[in-house]
DNA sequence: CCGTCTCTCAACCTTTTGGCTGATACGGCT
DNA sequence: AGCCGTATCAGCCAAAAGGTTGAGAGACGG
């Protein structure tokens, strides 16, 4: 068996050594490298391959998780990524499946679920934590409920506390059109008021 | 100079095995036990003192960081109290303070800038991070902006999603005192609709 | 080619919300 | 005793939001 090698991405410089001290218990696998960024991640995969990634999602300013997802599947085809954040919205594990990453851990994992989830990936099977698992599930059996492109772009301003007409003006549309999308996303919100619409959005989705 | 005793209480694994490797390097400093929660905390501080204790705010269900912290001062007057966590929401900056927190890092924050705390801790000394200890100057200085009991009550259920009638239902006043709340409540969050207010109060105050 | 989805807009009407003014009551502080 | 902050309520009016129906233009796939 080859030893498996790991590089770590978060800014936090805890979470590094706390992932590396994990690991570090395990014989076939060793942390070879840290980034504290995705742009530090990118520079480091230069020098050398690693058999898999392991990638915060919220990382401070510059490239977020998703962004430095995608560049290293672009520039790596194949690359292991496995996504490893605190939080487990809907909208960020659909965009971290949908960039390329293998699988999505919560940092509340057990240690045995990580280990599970870090092997898996390098022989290229998906591990996700169950509750982020059951997440996806459930957007897959309600389509009905998935937002179109222009009604997420709507939610996403709505979340920002705008009025229709101000919504109108950023999106360069009427205040009917507007009006339109907002009943849609209500109806596949379940929710019947804009307040409690922004409310499932930011709880929901991540939206922050 | 005697040894600082450390109790880590954070329910991530991978927090507390980075935290103690890094106090790990620090040969005043030894991490001598750790609390996955509040309850668990409590326990241990039962079994004997420690200098300093070290908790996240935010810990899965259960009693929460700051609900911990008032019962440990409760119990074990003048225990020094570190909050370490991801998020510098000014309502939890502001309780914790008044819970009996000692001081408040950030999950970023410089090792340099922990070891401090932990040293400052101990010596009865207040320390906390610059954008935390900015957000506590904020507070003081606009007093105006302070929000009361009832008005902060009022603005987490409308980050529910409630409507007026709905919030008067709940808090057990007329419609019209619901309205004369969130007219100041506008006013003291410098918005002009409820929209506005949760998408601020979400952001700003980190009521999630 | 036709159906479906998405995005766009309009008109109409009801409900909700927000702005304003004013009022009562209670507690604490001076 | 008088003042201030807080919490409570009312009425009025204008603005905003929500519900409904209907409809046209592209795009895309069967």
């Amino acid at each position: 068996m080859t030893a498996i090698t790991v590089l770590l991405v978060d800014d936090h410089l805890v979470v590094r050594s706390g992932l590396r001290a994990l690991l570090g218990t395990q014989p076939d696998i060793s942390v070879v490298a840290e980034a504290a960024s995705g742009e530090e991640a990118l520079q480091l995969l230069e020098q050398g391959p690693v058999s898999v990634v392991m990638m915060d999602l919220a990382m401070g300013p510059g490239m977020d998780g998703i962004e430095a997802i995608r560049t290293i599947r672009e520039r790596r085809k194949g690359q292991a990524i496995l996504v490893f954040t605190t939080y487990d919205s809907d909208a960020d594990i659909v965009r971290a499946v949908d960039a390329g990453a293998m699988g999505y851990l919560l940092k509340d994992a057990a240690p045995d679920e990580i280990f599970a989830a870090i092997r898996g990936a390098v022989q290229g099977r998906s591990v996700m934590s169950a509750p982020v698992a059951s997440r996806l599930f459930q957007q897959l059996r309600n389509p009905d409920e998935i937002l179109t492109p222009r009604e997420a772009e709507l939610l996403s301003l709505l979340t920002e506390g705008l009025s229709n007409r101000e919504l109108g003006q950023r999106l360069f549309i009427s205040e009917a059109t507007v009006k339109t999308h907002l009943a849609h996303i209500y109806a596949k919100l379940g929710v019947d008021t804009r307040a409690a619409a922004i409310a499932t959005a930011i709880r929901r989705e991540g939206m922050r």
